[in-house]
DNA sequence: AAAATTTAGCAACAGCGTTGCGTAATAGAG
DNA sequence: CTCTATTACGCAACGCTGTTGCTAAATTTT
């Protein structure tokens, strides 16, 4: 996935990408566009205009008359030259979408699991789910993988599920290996909230800073974007925001400790008071801005939709009386433009960015130490 | 200082850094060794090796002998081919250091700064003090540059103070322009804990994962360092980490919040009650864990070192008791490498990196947004 | 002395972005 | 209509990267 050492071949897909990532995000471009966004010389652009053409990814779109001078050649993404399907897996769903280069969300189904379902009747529900979307237009050829986002704790890197919390047949399991072999397509495993934010950062290209996004759904946890990549910690399991303590004296959670932003909120908002809830959430995120100083708060998450506006206004509210201390300081607050999509779609998302997205270079082999 | 593209003087330059990050962390080496740790075919090592050695920053330092076959070349970094100077920068206090290529700190001088003083006190005491450090051996001509710490908020991407907190003469300072210019030497401004969780992980290596370093000085702040690069966020204003609410019904900050790590921590100290303090911050770190999931947490600052091992203990028993709930979480707790002279040297290391460490790929041109 | 083993580097190569320069396509001026 | 200025684009040569194939050197073992 991400590599040690840098070659011409690493070269190669990474100014591929970078012009992938132009043509994602604008809707036609052309030579000069990318020379500018990019700064590669133009007959460097051409030649890897002409791979992605050969590839198939892109296409030519028409001609732009500069008004003087030989007409531009206007490309476009081929959105349904690759697709890639991305599966949400919570404890009594899972929801199966079918993404386009673009990251378009084509499809969406959502159907129930068994209550504390195996990893058998998973890939079963998988499989089948498969089968039905990539059956559409048969697409098969076109299907680069599936990406599965999911509840903690798991290891990516290995593509294990450590112990989804609340159920209880997942200790261990090698999701990743077992999905591939039964499915026969390429398989990413990944936290949802980790997923979630992917989504986001895809579709908006390279021009997206360090972002979260908080998903509130059974618990509350986020998903971080930090220096062009997502970041998931050295296990894996960055993201327990709902486990960080903003009162001392609070009520004891489920993880043992006390005043955990989860309880905190829960208790407001289990006693009817959304208002409130959203103003504890927004402390929750306040503090992540100083920590982190993010631009982006993208807000996700079933509970969370339900009363999305008045989470929105809290957030957005909290976040500039914090901001007004400094005039340079913008952080955007926005719901997720994919509303309940956002982790099964940016899994799928997760898929593409493998291939089709800017390879990254690690550094360590050794992680997490 | 970071790049869009890469071209092939990316690929040398990156190569080259991976070589020097071995060379760095080990004592000696050899190439087998290289080819091990970085991936790259031993005859490319070779390329590699004869430049740095042409360059002087490696020379060879005999042969092992394998036992039977022709005796390898054994290398060693030369940590006196080059230099940096770096500054920590205080509210009444410079603090200047010498720093060689392999992270050795050679000379430290603390100097008084006037009350209030001005951009202009601050260069003379700088230009003085560099003379003095870089007249001893001679190494002008081997100095790469000078690195300046410095309490923020500033704009590390343009060398810009903002407005550093509690200086007067601090409003939109453009300090790296006027300090290389004034010095004749490259500059390079970044806030007090960057610099820090920089010389950290300059004298880890490659291998440093995640981490953060929690400075109690004046104020609490957080310097990270995650996914193989200091993070400094959208607006180079990441960790205000002291400013996290952590008792909503705490007392009120100078931040306008209310119970932040930072007063609750203040008024326990104040208090005298030092573990107190300590196990307030950390609940602060855990939080951090949670959210960041770090491998490294380091601790650092004047009013922290006063009570160093009280707070290695309370930090290190309440990561311990939050890691129980699962094997496969670790995180080392340690106390600064480097003790006070932890931000000048990370300042001096942040230059050194610049020229000899692992050069990154921008992905984003619009920085901030 | 000969064979086996390990290390190191020369030489040729494919492929990257770059540079220099020629060519195609258009609008406007004379 | 013709010529010129302008803009877009690519062929060809180039310098450089890491890779591959193979030879040479240095040492221990047989």
């Amino acid at each position: 996935m991400t590599r040690v050492t840098a070659d011409v071949a690493f070269l190669r897909g990474y100014n591929q990408a970078l012009v992938m990532a132009v043509g994602r995000t604008a809707r036609t471009f052309e030579r000069a566009t990318v020379v500018e966004a990019t700064g590669l010389t133009p007959q460097a652009v051409s030649k890897v205009i002409a791979r992605l053409t050969a590839d198939g990814l892109i296409r030519p779109a028409g001609l732009r008359r500069p008004g003087i001078g030989k007409p531009a050649v206007v490309y476009e993404l081929v959105p349904d030259s690759r697709y890639a399907i991305g599966a949400h897996v919570a404890r009594r769903t899972l929801r199966l979408v079918l993404v386009d280069l673009a990251g378009t969300v084509h499809h969406s189904a959502v159907s129930p699991l068994p209550r504390d379902f195996t990893p058998e009747q998973l890939l079963d529900a998988l499989s089948a789910g498969i089968d039905t979307m990539a059956g559409i237009g048969d697409l098969r050829s076109r299907l680069t993988g599936l990406g599965i986002g999911m509840i903690g704790p798991l290891d990516h890197a290995n593509g294990l599920v450590r112990d989804a919390h609340g159920l209880r047949h997942w200790h261990d399991v090698p999701l990743r290996e077992i999905a591939e072999k039964h499915l026969g397509l390429p398989v990413h495993l990944d936290k949802d909230v980790t997923a979630g934010i992917t989504a986001e950062a895809w579709r908006h290209g390279t021009t997206f800073g360090d972002a979260v996004l908080i998903m509130v759904e059974s618990g509350i946890g986020g998903g971080f974007w930090l220096g062009g990549a997502a970041h998931r910690g050295a296990h894996t399991n960055a993201g327990e925001f709902g486990h960080t303590v903003v009162d001392l004296t609070g009520a004891r959670c489920v993880c043992g400790r006390h005043g955990c932003l989860e309880i905190v909120h829960q208790h407001a908002a289990e006693a009817g008071d959304i208002a409130h809830a959203a103003r504890v959430l927004a402390v929750g995120v306040v503090n992540l801005l100083q920590t982190l100083d993010l631009a982006h708060v993208v807000l996700a998450g079933a509970d969370l939709l339900r009363h999305s506006q008045t989470y929105l206004a809290a957030v957005t509210e909290a976040v500039q009386a914090d901001a007004r201390r400094a005039a340079w300081l913008s952080t955007r607050v926005a719901l997720s433009s994919l509303g309940a999509d956002v982790i099964a779609a940016g899994a799928a998302m997760q898929i593409l960015d493998q291939h089709y997205g800017i390879p990254e270079l690690t550094h360590s082999l050794i992680s997490g130490s």
